[in-house]
DNA sequence: CAACTGAACTGAACCGTTGAGTTCATCTGA
DNA sequence: TCAGATGAACTCAACGGTTCAGTTCAGTTG
């Protein structure tokens, strides 16, 4: 009888080098076309025969859920997690608090793959239901703690007067980030003038309500 | 010669029942499908045979565009104008705001198919380009207008210290709708508590920080 | 009321295309 | 040598859209 080959992936180096070749592609395209794209496009792309897309991946959809995972972990967060840890021993706290955010916003602003990315799953999420779980967990709530971490211990400092930690959360994504996620998902763009103001009416209006000074 | 009858829709009393029914199992099965569900399957959700589709409509992609616009011009802001009008002459600033916030949020809470439908379109933007413009500006600006009015009256009046109109209203669409448009795209729902805390949160805010005691 | 008319509807078969996935003989490079 | 890559040709199913012969139905006429 023959060999009794079930069909694995190909391993191997230059097998390594198609396969991330491959995702980069299907990536790319998915994000430009949508999932409606076809697999020889891929494979062009990618500068690979169809066979090999196969070989690799048994499907599309497999591949689909490849990219997907993979682009989960890829630039997960940016540099928010170190900015915020600065805030809690800074002097100016306004002036630290402006940085950061600016930080943060620009990083959401210019990941329009991310916002491309959630588009993508929620169009497709009926077909991939236990991707949606994948991607909420990897969403937000990444640096979630982080944020709440570092407005606790603002907190305990005396530094902010915080009665609803969970409301505060939202509230501070809501005024920073999230215009540009909504805005972003209509297709239209928040100008640098306008993200200025609103990083700084933001944390100034966000400072006013929680600071120690007020109720 | 022969008749020469170009191809119009059917008019008439039936006619109008069965489009009706065609748009509205359209709409159900895109909605909950996408775009990539079957003539067939819409023709058997409707209860009516594929020809007759094809009579009223044209083509798949003429189906989408009148579902979507039909959908554009339905349900729209609910009831946001009222209670924002009346928010210019109440007496207790607090309590008629948080009324007004209470039942737009609500509008916006209720309406999920409104965020499907974004996502919708999103999607499939590259294949119907005019209909993003189209969503665009019967989406969140119909009523933006109306906010701006009612913020600049209440400038006016003094009862607000308003210096930059335009990041307030953002701030205030933020704090009160946003979150919930941006978790509903993630497929989470807010809670009815913490929507309660976020609506007071919220007004409490904005009234903080644009309020005349403060700066 | 019965017969007629014509537009709208039906059901099923059908066509052409597209796209996922496979097969296979052949090539390539460590 | 041999696993992996290639390309071209192929199968198969789904889908958009059409055709057609026959049916329903509202309204009109005698």
């Amino acid at each position: 009888m023959s060999s009794e080959t079930v069909k694995r992936p190909p391993s191997g180096p230059r097998a390594e080098a198609k396969r991330q070749a491959i995702v980069r592609a299907a990536r790319e395209l998915f994000l430009r076309e949508g999932f409606g794209v076809g697999m020889d496009a891929i494979a062009a792309e990618a500068g690979v025969s169809k066979v090999t897309v196969y070989n690799h991946f048994g499907s599309k959809e497999a591949l689909f859920t490849a990219v997907i995972t993979s682009a989960l972990d890829e630039p997960l967060a940016g540099a928010s997690p170190a900015t915020l840890e600065g805030l809690t021993e800074a002097e100016d706290l306004r002036a630290a608090f402006i940085d950061a955010a600016r930080a943060w916003v620009h990083a959401v602003r210019t990941n329009r793959e991310v916002a491309a990315l959630r588009n993508l799953i929620a169009a497709e999420a009926h077909r991939f239901p236990e991707l949606g779980h994948a991607w909420k967990s990897h969403g937000p709530a990444s640096h979630h703690p982080a944020v709440a971490g570092a407005l606790r211990t603002l907190a305990d400092q005396g530094r902010l007067v915080i009665p609803d930690l969970e409301t505060a959360i939202i509230q501070l994504y809501a005024l920073l980030v999230f215009p540009h996620m909504v805005f972003g998902s209509y297709g239209t763009q928040i100008d640098d003038d306008l993200t200025n103001r609103l990083v700084i009416g933001g944390v100034d209006m966000f400072l006013d309500h929680y600071g120690p000074n007020q109720t």
